[in-house]
RNA sequence: GGACGAUUAGCUCAGUUGGUUAGAGUAUCACCUUGACAUGGUGGGGGUCACUGGUUCGAGUCCAGUAUCGUCCACCA
């Protein structure tokens, strides 16, 4: 074994062993399943420190209850991911100077997937990098063939109880992406805009006119109305009457609504249905008929009159250059504006009109709730469950249709009679709320649902999705031929198949035995900023289709952030590579920082110095074994040969600390409690104090010393201990503890071996008055090393050391197990005993239950010693008049518990205690 | 505008249901190349627990308010 701990050769051989020995997989055991599903990276992906984080605490989970016996599986697989992937691929053609409507769909998508089969699978080798224990043979992809029949079969569902249905309204609109997006895709981005107030001239005469403010003149051209409030006494004589849409001068008229707030700018706003949410609520109400003033590459139409043609920002550059020469801009006033951006593409989002499929929302959003309501499902922090909640209440459709080849094909086909007149409005005119279609998982049954349709119209007559073609047939002879029968060549939201992975990867909709083993899975890990994307979809789908909650805990986890505690972006360039960190530092050492740092879903601002620390803290492990590794013998620290009597106080004080870490750690990893940084922490103390520092140095002469009793306890004892802390710190620190496994002679690797059992047979119970006893006598030692270090004495000095307790009984109990502080302190002698002579000159100190005397005699200054007891003194003083008050305070004795006021009485006769024995001291020093 | 989180040592953070003189790691200073480890050992210094009130015998912890930072949500035209 090396002198340093180098990861990178263990690593990659204990990952290939795994792997060879199909460790991953989950075997049956006597405690029943458990299951993560991992959230799938995009193929687009590479791992940052989020992903290190979020899949470090699902291996974490995994490995330990794998350890304790359970079925486990975590299922891995990745995401098409939609936007990203068709954008990485369209950019990679646009080099050579294609376009993907030079290969048609058709090409594109294969090209996609050339795309996807060369570099999608770089995140997971990035991950097996990091030492996640996934199941990697039964990988899924969201668009391999079985999920994607999973989606179909969920589409044609939904379509089926009309869940599903295909509305004609404003939906956000990426101009750049030429798509449709989801509310939540939509971020709302902060940035300085402008606020322009615009007087719109009266019909009857020109030279008055009402003043609206807007953010987006350019948008003026697609007004129908100017709205004030019906109580606002300042417009009330305006209503009615017609005011002229500046340039174009079309006139619209002003109309009372209450939308109109009297407070907010003019409190006349222009009304541009087509263009604004509320505006298109406003334009219902009054039954105007949205005019289209934006064509969906963000230019204007025709309605914008001179302005037709142009792009949306040059236009509104130009607009409000013409206005202010017209004299009709009133004001330009800066602001801080909100700018609805895409999520994937950042171009500015406009509300555009037109055709798309939506889930309805009302239903399933309720299951969600209740789920979560019920406890079904909770929340780790449950302060989550508000966001949770924030989003599902208001029972939002969701719009499931994006306008990109590479996803899901929405599997409806939609029926066109070769008469029918198709009048186009905007965009997607194609298929108005009349027309007819059939969801089908292919086009196979397409046909055959379509051939009854045919052979029998009546039966459809009521169903909202046919009726209009159902009609048709009942009036005249329609034959397959007359008709256009194509499928709808959207595809779905990337996220309708994430919804559904928790059941699909297991094979729904057949019904396979991992779907009945392992649905529903377990704990659920993952980041906040995809609760409403992934999370609550997940929930209601799972509770639509199987009937049950996916997973009855959901972990959130932190942010990283940077030093400075900004998010982590490539554009900042402010990202911590997780794959150069573990080159440097080891995975080890990366998935321990980062365990350390992950408290309760606080977000963690990240330095290299956690990894650093967590290599130093492998290092030491890893030097404690090489020390140890040789005196080891043949049976390589087996039981056999040790009587438990034979124990001295030492090995049996690391054996109850070691059995008091064990159940710690094991209750901290349990899903009820997911504390992963304090079992972190708590195994890094003990290791480095009480094995190493502690341990390890009272007994290190034993067990490097001749062959015999002493010797095999103390072997024994240690590679116990060790076994012990390997096997809890795998989950953490995978490689280096399989590694530490293979010297000890073990042939089962760790990954698969068994969880720590805090009762072990065959040790004595532990005596807590024993157990006081080592504490005590550590304490000693601090007190000498104190007084060392008060007077800087070298270590190699070697001190003569009294020590006076309160009995002699104390001093004989203690007596035996002197070799605790002769092994940790250079003494060159060391007597216990009860009123024995003080050493003529010494350093003193106070322990529990004694005082302890260093002979200073011609080593130092008697004076330096007097100062230092005077210090003491005066804290200890200080401490006992603050006691005092503390319990001659009626109330606090008559209110506190028994407990605490005996406690605190104890506390006031130690300090007593001590003042009195500090005041010896320096008597004795005089 | 609403919701949530944070504020404890120079830095990064713990601190369970209120109950020692508030802890850890790191940094810093001093000493130590002692036969696992200098990625190490020993010791020291360093905190009005953001602020103001309140409840209580007792508050870092509970309550109210304030400030600063951060996150999410929301149509301010």
């Amino acid at each position: 074994m090396d002198s340093r701990y180098s990861a990178a050769d263990i690593e990659s051989k204990w990952y290939a062993r795994w792997e060879e020995d199909d460790a991953f997989a989950p075997k049956q055991g006597k405690k029943g399943p458990f299951t993560i599903v991992i959230p799938p990276p995009n193929i687009t992906g590479a791992l940052h420190m989020g992903h290190a984080l979020n899949n470090t605490l699902q291996d974490v989970l995994i490995r330990f209850k794998r350890m304790q016996g359970y079925e486990t599986l975590w299922q891995p697989g990745t995401d098409h991911a939609g936007i990203a992937t068709q954008s990485v691929v369209e950019l990679a053609l646009q080099k050579e100077g294609k376009s993907k409507h030079d290969l048609g769909r058709e090409k594109f998508v294969e090209r996609v997937w050339a795309w996807k089969n060369e570099y999608g699978g770089r995140i997971v080798e990035q991950l097996k990098r990091l030492g996640c224990s996934c199941d990697w043979s039964r990988s899924r992809f969201t668009m391999d063939e079985g999920l994607s029949r999973a989606v179909r079969e969920v589409f044609v569902q939904l379509h089926e109880q009309n869940l599903i249905y295909y509305g004609f309204r404003l939906v956000n609109w990426c101009p750049k992406l030429q798509t449709a997006l989801a509310d939540e895709e939509v971020e709302n981005k902060e940035s300085k805009g402008h606020f322009w107030s615009i007087r719109y001239p009266f019909e009857e005469d020109p030279s008055q006119g009402i003043v609206v403010s807007t953010t987006r003149p350019e948008t003026m051209f697609g007004d129908l109305a100017v709205a004030v409030h019906p109580d606002d006494e300042r417009y009330r004589g305006l209503i009615g009457k017609k005011v002229l849409i500046p340039i174009i001068n079309r006139a619209i008229p002003v109309i009372a609504d209450e939308y109109a707030d009297p407070t907010k700018g003019t409190g006349a706003v222009k009304i541009t249905p087509a263009h604004d949410f509320n505006d298109y609520e406003v334009g219902l109400r009054h039954k105007l008929k949205p005019i289209i003033a934006l064509d969906l590459q963000a230019k204007l139409t025709v309605e914008a009159g001179p302005y037709a043609g142009l792009e949306r920002f040059a236009a509104r550059k130009k607009l409000v250059t013409e206005l202010e020469e017209r004299g009709q801009l009133v004001s330009v006033e800066d602001r801080v504006i909100l700018i609805p951006t895409c999520y994937r593409s950042g171009d500015v989002v406009e509300p555009a009109l037109m055709g798309q499929w939506y889930v309805k929302m009302d239903s399933l959003a309720q299951l969600a709730l209740d789920c979560v309501e019920k406890g079904d499902t909770r929340f780790v922090p449950d302060r989550y469950v508000k966001t949770y909640r924030q989003w599902l209440e208001p029972k939002k459709d969701w719009c499931i249709s994006r306008q990109l080849w590479w996803g899901h094909r929405i599997p409806v086909w939609l029926i066109k009679h070769k008469e029918d007149v198709v009048i186009l409005e905007g965009r997607r005119g194609l298929i108005l709320d009349n027309a007819s279609h059939i969801a089908a998982q292919n086009q196979e049954e397409a046909e055959n649902k379509l051939a009854d349709v045919i052979a029998n119209p009546r039966k459809y007559i009521d169903n909202p999705n046919l009726k209009s073609f159902a009609e048709r047939c009942l009036k005249g002879n329609v034959s397959r031929a007359d008709l256009h029968f194509v499928q709808e060549e959207d595809v779905l939201d990337t996220w309708f198949s994430s919804a559904l992975w928790p059941f699909s990867t297991l094979g729904w909709p057949d019904k396979t035995p991992e779907l009945e083993t392992h649905y529903p899975t377990d704990v659920l890990i993952t980041a906040r900023d995809i609760i409403y994307f992934w999370v609550a979809r997940m929930i209601f789908s799972g509770l639509k289709f199987m009937g049950k909650t996916p997973f009855h805990t959901v972990y959130i986890h932190g942010t990283i952030l940077d030093e400075k505690g900004q998010r982590m972006s490539k554009s900042k360039g402010n990202g911590i590579d997780p794959i150069e960190m573990i080159d440097r530092f080891g995975a080890d050492a990366v998935r321990f920082g980062l365990m350390t740092l992950t408290t309760e879903g606080q977000d963690i601002k990240l330095s290299p110095v956690k990894f650093e620390e967590a290599r130093n803290f492998a290092n030491k492990l890893w030097n404690a074994v090489r020390f140890v590794h040789p005196y080891l013998g043949a049976d390589l620290g087996s039981w056999k040969k040790v009587d438990p009597k034979s124990l001295n106080l030492a090995d049996r004080w690391i054996l109850w600390r070691c059995k008091d870490l064990i159940e710690r750690i094991t209750n901290d990893l349990e899903p009820a409690e997911l504390k992963f940084s304090r079992a972190a922490m708590d195994l890094y103390s003990f290791t480095w104090n009480y094995f190493c520092s502690q341990y390890l140095e009272i007994r290190k002469k034993d067990i490097t010393g001749p062959d015999g009793p002493e010797k095999t306890a103390a072997v024994t004892v240690f590679a116990a201990v060790l076994r012990n802390v390997i096997a809890l710190l795998h989950p953490f620190m995978p490689f280096i503890t399989e590694e530490i496994r293979s010297h000890l002679g073990d042939k089962n690797p760790l990954i698969t071996g068994s969880w720590p059992d805090p009762v072990r047979p065959g040790i004595p119970e532990f005596n807590a008055d024993e157990m006081r006893i080592v504490e005590d006598l550590l304490d000693l030692v601090d007190a000498v090393r104190q007084i060392r270090g008060n007077y800087s004495l070298p270590p190699q000095k070697a001190l003569k050391v009294v020590v006076n307790f309160d009995t002699q009984r104390k001093a004989d109990f203690r007596k035996p197990h002197d070799y605790i502080v002769k092994e940790l302190e250079h003494v060159e002698s060391l007597d216990f005993g009860f009123e024995l002579p003080k050493p003529s000159f010494s350093a003193s100190s106070i322990i529990p239950g004694g005082k302890v005397y260093v002979s200073l005699e011609g080593i130092l200054d008697p004076a330096a010693e007097k100062i230092r007891l005077g210090k003491e003194l005066e804290k200890a003083r200080s401490f006992v008049t603050a006691q005092e008050k503390k319990l001659q305070n009626g109330k606090f004795v008559q209110s506190a518990p028994v407990e605490v006021v005996e406690g605190e009485r104890e506390k006031l006769h130690s300090q007593i205690d001590k003042v009195r024995k500090i005041e010896e001291a320096l008597a004795d020093l005089a």
